[in-house]
RNA sequence: GGGCGAGUGGCGGAACUGGUAUACGCGACGGACUUAAAAUCCGUUGCCUGAAUAAGGCUUGUGGGUUCGAGUCCCACCUCGCCCACCA
């Protein structure tokens, strides 16, 4: 009997599949379309870990399911190139990252093919190689074009070690994502030029759409909070004493307790604060300039970090002016304070210390008065002196006039009528979502595909000239004024001006990796066009994305791409707004002390160290598709591919032993046995995979192969059932354990490949079985089992149940005053 | 501080719309084969009392509730994880 052996034959099966194109993509295919793929990966030259395993296993699994159940299914591979880590690699090596890409892809690939992921290798994508970014200058430019790019000089966060401004979601505990051990520095804010695409005026769109997205639902969540709508009212305020006439507005969600406001503070960046730290303005009975100016100074210096280890103690300071509230006439003193943010809202608060917490605390630093306007469903009445009086989001009105005795919610709409009427106020929406910032100051990325012209100002490169190449350059270390090393590229910085012909510069800004990544999906359809970005009669017919899954990126890179989809739809070229259908977050694997695998902590685990320790891919990948939910964080386990391997294992043998067996006939006791234990298992692999729930579909299938066994002893024999519940295991087991069906589907005399339109079908009629076993309670507590015919009448099972010994004894001759009966489960009595 | 999710054997985890809790796997123990081991196969394995594969009791983080019946529904609390975090 042959052995099972993985190391033989899974590398056969690959060299086999390569050769027939067994998962080659026709796009053009009349068959229904599939198309499951995995974020695509960053080729960092430390090859894949079991964290990239676990990803590209889940999408290859829904693929490979798909392509056996008769549809074209498309499993797509790619790369995304560009980016810090190999720029930051390379400037260490010496090595240009081009030059490493080309080095570390072919890695990747045997790799990938190792693991057996199905993908169809003839549409490979890579974002770093002039044919693709091409495009995602293009998409710039459409862009540009359509109004949706700008640019503007805002504070950015920088991390100096980067030499790069970051997005805010770039930034973590107040340093940079790449550099966040204890001896980075922290990030710090630096008003740079930058490009912009112009997000926000997408929100709502984005917004009103995730409600119907087949996603994970904590990723839902998080792109609505990413969005942050809030809906509030601007309250403009006149200035009392002010040497020129200003006002201030505030935008607050909460106008119901204006009554209980008692002062106003605006943030260091506000421009009545800077006027007033220039000496532009001041209180006719004087402010002082100098205190101001120095607080201004110092909180703009001041890092995030740093004003969180602060924790929530209050700084600011006093303008010396007043405002007034029309609801009461009373006066408001304006402070500086840098809890209150620029970039949201009006960047000025209306302070409510005593409903709002931050505006307690800030009272309490500054000795304001502190007002109650709501009682809360603690009923307390009392004036506020504790924090954890603050803040009641239930309640009712009082102290409030007009506003006594109603609950919150309705005061909120009476206040803002009221307000409205006024003229006091306007209901305004805010975002906490910002315009996307797309200028990164490094080398290794798309060049902007912009010319900055002495006489013409900014100019787009006519999309006759795209792609704008990237030089190749010895040194590309960011050239430490802000701008990348490309400014240091002479011969390719001065340009031609395309407008008037005269001498002019290139921008020198690469784009944001996120946007090469937020469209790459598009690109796996027409790789290869060299005239359109893609051609969009093909990807209609295959968009959208109908599987999706990742372990991280489940707001930026998600929110990025639904954006330019939906711009997409509005050039026509696609007609889907929602680029993926179904969106899985996937858990990581972590190791057994739950911590991440690093390499810095040399935790890691290999998996191709465990391919070549002869336990196969098909172990490995049943393992992790078997070992938790997918969507929960597994533990690594050594223990576990030697497990799944003896599975395997198993279903090999027994498989062997079948094929050695006399021909011969089963009986039709063991023939129906055979036939609910396989149909059983098809039907529930079935429903489980199409579901996600890769875990309880291995777990059917090893029962039903446990059954095998027991049904073997009794007799095995080349027959029909036999034949047909070896094929059954087979196919069930292909998608997770590609390389063992494929050899067995042969050796049970096939020609074709099983991962081809090989999926079996169920019948119901064999799950039927001719006895039911009915459960007997008595107070609700299991007392016997019985056996029934299958079509026993309730009345029957009832009698049956009732002179049962067992049942007997625990009715003791009382009376049955409840009789409780689920058709063809159970039966309680209640005595 | 806010939001979301989760607490089930020694471990990872099953349990459909409330209906036999602990499927499947790991580990452990026992047996068969073997000179021996590995591999393989067959058993046992939630906890407590019991000699018992007799019988009984208990058990899904804690405490209450609804129900004939609760891992599942409701309320309160505890613990852990993840995400966001001075967003007005």
């Amino acid at each position: 009997m042959k052995r099972y052996n993985p190391k033989e034959l899974e590398p056969r099966w690959q060299k086999t599949w390569d050769k027939d194109g067994t998962y080659k993509a026709n796009l053009k295919s009349d068959k229904p379309k599939y198309i499951a793929m995995s974020m695509f990966n960053y080729p960092s030259g430390t090859g894949i870990h079991i964290g990239h395993a676990m990803n590209y296993t889940i999408s290859d699994v829904k693929a490979r399911f798909k392509r056996q159940s008769g549809y074209e299914s498309y499993h797509p591979v790619g790369w995304d190139a560009f980016g810090l880590p190999a720029e930051n690699y390379a400037i260490k090596a010496g090595v240009s990252p081009s030059r490493s890409m080309a080095k570390i892809i072919p890695d990747y690939h045997k790799q990938y093919k190792a693991m057996a992921w199905s993908n169809d290798w003839s549409k490979e994508i890579s974002t770093h190689e002039p044919e693709y970014y091409k495009w995602t200058q293009w998409i710039f430019s459409q862009m540009y074009k359509n109004k949706l790019a700008y640019q503007d000089a805002r504070l950015q966060w920088w991390c100096e070690k980067c030499q790069t401004v970051l997005a805010n979601e770039q930034v973590i505990d107040g340093k940079c994502w790449r550099h966040d051990s204890a001896d980075d520095p922290l990030v710090e804010k630096k008003e740079v030029k930058q490009w912009f695409f112009k997000i926000t005026d997408y929100a709502d769109e984005l917004l009103d759409a995730i409600d119907s997205l087949d996603w994970t639902d904590s990723v839902k969540l998080a792109q609505k909070n990413w969005i942050g709508k809030k809906t509030g009212i601007n309250i403009t305020y006149s200035i009392e004493g002010i040497t020129e006439e200003r006002e201030v507005t505030c935008f607050t969600t909460r106008p119901d307790t204006n009554f209980g406001a008692t002062f106003i503070v605006i943030s260091p960046e506000h421009e009545l604060a800077e006027e007033l730290a220039n000496g532009k303005l001041a209180a006719k009975t004087g402010s002082d300039m100098k205190k101001i100016a120095e607080y201004i100074k110092a909180s703009t210096v001041k890092s995030e970090i740093e004003r969180q280890q602060e924790g929530r103690k209050k700084t600011g300071v006093f303008t010396g002016l007043y405002a007034v509230n029309q609801l009461n006439n009373q006066k408001l003193p304006i402070y500086i304070g840098d809890f209150v943010l620029s970039g949201f809202g009006t960047g000025a608060v209306v302070g409510v210390p005593g409903h709002d917490i931050r505006d307690f605390e800030f009272a309490q630093a500054f000795d304001l008065p502190i007002e109650r306007v709501v009682v809360g469903d603690d009923g307390d009445e009392l004036p506020i002196t504790r924090a954890e009086q603050v803040q009641e989001d239930n309640g009712k009105m009082i102290n409030s006039e007009f506003l006594d005795g109603l609950h919150i919610k309705d005061a909120t709409e009476k206040m803002m009528d009221h307000m409205e009427a006024k003229n006091m106020g306007k209901r305004v929406v805010n975002y906490r979502m910002r315009d996307w910032s797309v200028s990164r100051q490094r080398y290794w990325g798309a060049p902007i595909p912009i010319i900055h012209c002495p006489k013409d100002g900014i100019v787009l490169v006519p999309d006759e000239q795209l792609p704008v190449v990237l030089p190749q350059l010895e040194d590309f270390k960011p050239s430490g004024d802000g701008r990348s090393a490309l400014a240091r590229a002479k011969d390719w910085l001065s340009v031609e001006c395309p407008k008037c012909g005269g001498k002019a510069e290139r921008e020198t800004d690469t784009l944001d990796t996120y946007i090469d990544s937020s469209w790459y999906m598009y690109r796996y359809f027409d790789p290869q066009n060299q005239d359109k970005i893609f051609d969009s009669e093909i990807v209609k017919k295959w968009e959208p994305i109908d599987f999706y899954n990742g372990a991280d990126h489940a707001t930026a890179h998600l929110l990025y791409a639904r954006f330019i989809a939906r711009f997409f739809t509005k050039l026509g070229l696609v007609n889907e707004p929602e680029p993926f259908k179904q969106f899985l977050f996937n858990g990581k694997v972590v190791a057994q002390d739950g911590a991440m695998f690093s390499k810095s902590k040399g935790n890691g685990v290999d998996p191709l160290d465990i391919i070549n320790q002869g336990y196969g891919a098909d172990a490995l990948r049943t393992y992790l598709m078997f070992a938790a939910p997918l969507e929960l964080w597994t533990k690594w386990d050594p223990q576990g591919v030697p497990g799944t391997y003896r599975f395997l294992a198993r279903i090999w043998n027994l498989t062997q032993e079948y094929l050695s067996a006399q021909e011969g006939n089963t009986e039709d006791k063991l023939t129906q046995d055979i036939h609910r234990t396989i149909h059983g298992m098809i039907k529930k692999v079935t429903k489980d995979i199409e579901e996600n729930r890769y875990n309880t579909a291995i777990a059917s299938i090893m029962q039903a192969v446990n059954e095998l066994y027991k049904f073997k002893t009794k007799s095995l024999a080349r027959s029909d059932v036999w034949q047909e519940a070896f094929e059954g295991v087979i196919m069930c087991v292909a998608p997770f354990a590609p390389h063992i069906a494929d050899e067995l589907w042969h050796q049970l005399g096939y020609k074709d490949s099983v991962h081809i339109d090989h999926w079996p079908k169920y019948d119901d009629k064999y799950l039927a079985s001719d006895e039911i076993t009915i459960v007997v309670q008595v107070n609700g507590k299991v007392r016997a089992n019985i056996t029934m015919p299958s079509d026993a009448t309730e009345e029957d099972i009832v009698k049956t149940a009732k002179v049962n010994e067992k049942v007997k004894e625990y009715l003791n001759k009382k009376e049955v005053r409840k009789t409780i009966y689920v058709p063809r489960k159970l039966v309680n009595f209640v005595v």
